[in-house]
RNA sequence: GUGGGCGUAGCUCAGUUGGUUAGAGCGCCGGAUUGUGGUUCCGGAGGUCGCCGGUUCGAGCCCGGUCGUCCACCCCA
C-alpha cells in the first residue's frame, strides 16, 4: 500500500538487508563459479545508444526499452541485455587481447514492460562470455559454468535441466523438410513458441509463415518430439547436410558428459532463443517442475561482434536472471536465512567507561573486527538486549571494577560464558 | 498494450445481510530489571480501511473511475 507519498516504481525493488542479503548471495555464487573457470569481472554503462540496440533486434524492440532523448539530443536506452555492450566494449579493444577472451559480468538491466511473476522491469543478469573461439568446446564450458552456478547455489539434477539445441542442425533438418531459406526465420518463430501454442493454431501458423503442407507439418512435429542424438541420426542422418551438424552436437552432449553433467542435459529442437543474434548451439535452463519461466538462456552468436563494427570474432555465452532464480531458491527452500551478525558488542557498565570503551572499540576495529555499541549511555539490562538483538558473538563488559584490576569480562553470547581479558591485550 | 482477481497497522490477516468509538497475532518502542541478553508478564505507539467520486439517513463492505499488485494473453533480455 502506498503509504508513502512517493511510491516506488512500478516493477523496482527495494533491497533493505534482509532483502539484499539474497542478492549477495546469490552474487557472490556466481563471481564465484565465474573465477572458478578462470573468467574476468567487467561492467558497462547502464546507458547505451539506442541504435546499439536496433541494430541487432529490429524496430520492435524499442517498444520494451526504457528510452530518452538527452539534452544532446541523443536516442538513449537503458540497457535491456549486456550483450551489445560486450561487443562493442570488445570491437574497441579486441584485436590486441589474447584469445580466447573469457569475461563475466553482473548488470542490472532494464525493461519498460508490465511485470509479472519472474518478469520485473529492472533485474540482475550474470552474463558470461567466451569469445575468440568456434569450437564446441567453448559452447560446453559456458554451459558447464550457468549449470554450476545454480549447483553453488544448492539446486541439483533433480530441480532444473539445461535443454539444448543448436539453430544449424535446425536449419538443416528444417531445409529436409522442404523449408526455403526465406521462410527459415518464420519458422523458427513459430518453433520457438510452439509449446505454448495450441496445436491447431501451430499447424496454421506453419502453413501461412512457413509455407508448409500438412504431411510437411507432420514430419515436423515428428522431428521435433524426436528426444536423443541417436534417434534423429536414425531418421535424418542420411542427409548430407544434417549429418555433420548431429556430428557437431554429439561432439558437444559427449564434452558436457565428460564433465559429469550429463544428468542436466537434454537434447531439444524446441529452444530456438527470441533473439535475431544467435547463429549456432543455444540452450535455455528450465526448473524441473516447469512452474517458472527459462531461469537462463544462452548461445552462440558469431557475427554480432562485427556486426557492431568491431572484430569478426566467435563468441558464445548466456545470461541467467536473478528474479526467477530468486523465486526458484525460495520454492525449494535455498533462501539462507537472515541473521543479524557482529564480533563484538561493547558495554561500559556506568558512563565513566565509555572513553576506554571507545578506545577498546577502535583497537578491534582496526585489526578487522566487527564492533558495536550502544550509542547512549544506557542500563547493562539494555546494552544486552541490543547485544543480543546486533547478533554479538561477544560482548565485553567494562565494570568500574573489572578497569580496576586491569581487564574487561568477555562473554560469549551462545554459550553465556564468560572470562577476563587483560587490557593489556586490547591496547 | 488487452482481459480478469485482489488492495484493512511495518508483516500475515479477521471484520457477520451496509449500522455509530476498526480488531488479532507477529514485529516495533517502553516498563518489571540502574553489573548481564534470548523466556515471561504489563503498558504504549502505529490505520483519513490504496486514492477520487457516486448511491444511502449511514460505506471498510455497494457502484464507477484511477493507481498499485497478481494471473492469463502479447512479448520474452
Amino acid at each position: 500500500m502506498a503509504t508513502s507519498e512517493f511510491a516506488r516504481l512500478p516493477g523496482f525493488r527495494d533491497f533493505p538487508p534482509e532483502d539484499f542479503a539474497l542478492r549477495s548471495h546469490v552474487q557472490e555464487s556466481w563471481r564465484r563459479v565465474s573465477r572458478r573457470y578462470g573468467f574476468l569481472e567487467y561492467d558497462g554503462p547502464p546507458l547505451e545508444p539506442l541504435e546499439l540496440y536496433v541494430e541487432k533486434s529490429g524496430e520492435e524492440i524499442v517498444g520494451q526499452l526504457y528510452n530518452f532523448v538527452d539534452k544532446g539530443d541523443r536516442a538513449i536506452a537503458m540497457r535491456p541485455e549486456m550483450t551489445p555492450s560486450l561487443a562493442r566494449i570488445l570491437g574497441d579493444r579486441s584485436r590486441g587481447m589474447s584469445k580466447p577472451i573469457r569475461w563475466f559480468s553482473m548488470p542490472q538491466l532494464f525493461r519498460y514492460e508490465r511485470q509479472q511473476r519472474g518478469r520485473l522491469r529492472e533485474h540482475f543478469q550474470w552474463n558470461v562470455d567466451i569469445v575468440g573461439e568456434d569450437g564446441v568446446a567453448a559452447d560446453a564450458e559456458v554451459l558447464a559454468v550457468a549449470i554450476d552456478g545454480l549447483r553453488e547455489l544448492g539446486l541439483s539434477a533433480a530441480d532444473f535441466a539445461a535443454r539444448v539445441s543448436d539453430r544449424r542442425l535446425l536449419s538443416a533438418l528444417l531445409r529436409v523438410v522442404g523449408v526455403t531459406e526465406d521462410r527459415l526465420p518464420a519458422a523458427f518463430a513459430v518453433i520457438d513458441k510452439i509449446e505454448r501454442l495450441p496445436g491447431e493454431k501451430a499447424a496454421e501458423l506453419l502453413r501461412s509463415e512457413a509455407r508448409l503442407d500438412p504431411e510437411q507439418i507432420a514430419t515436423l512435429h515428428d522431428m521435433l518430439d524426436t528426444r536423443g542424438l541417436d534417434d534423429l541420426a536414425a531418421r535424418f542422418g542420411d542427409h548430407a547436410e544434417v549429418a555433420p551438424e548431429l556430428q557437431r552436437m554429439r561432439e558437444y552432449v559427449e564434452t558436457l558428459e565428460a564433465m559429469g553433467l550429463g544428468p542436466y542435459v537434454t537434447v531439444d529442437l524446441r529452444i530456438v532463443r527470441g533473439l535475431a543474434y544467435y547463429t549456432g548451439i543455444v540452450f535455455e535452463l528450465f526448473d524441473r517442475k516447469g512452474e517458472l519461466r527459462a531461469i537462463c538462456g544462452g548461445g552462440r552468436y558469431d557475427r554480432l561482434l562485427e556486426l557492431v563494427g568491431g572484430e569478426p570474432l566467435p563468441a558464445v555465452g548466456f545470461g541467467m536472471g536473478d528474479v526467477v532464480l530468486g523465486e526458484l531458491l525460495a520454492d525449494r527452500g535455498l533462501v539462507p536465512q537472515y541473521e543479524r551478525s557482529v564480533d563484538y558488542f561493547i558495554v561500559p557498565v556506568t558512563p565513566e567507561q565509555r572513553p576506554e570503551a571507545l578506545r577498546i572499540a577502535h583497537v578491534l576495529r582496526d585489526r578487522g573486527h566487527g564492533v558495536v555499541y550502544a550509542l547512549r549511555d544506557q542500563a547493562v539490562g539494555r546494552q544486552m538486549k541490543a547485544a543480543a538483538k546486533e547478533g554479538a558473538q561477544t560482548v565485553l563488559l567494562l565494570g568500574p571494577d573489572d578497569v580496576a584490576r586491569g581487564c574487561v569480562v568477555a562473554r560469549d553470547m551462545s554459550t553465556g560464558e564468560e572470562r577476563d581479558i587483560p587490557l593489556s591485550e586490547l591496547a
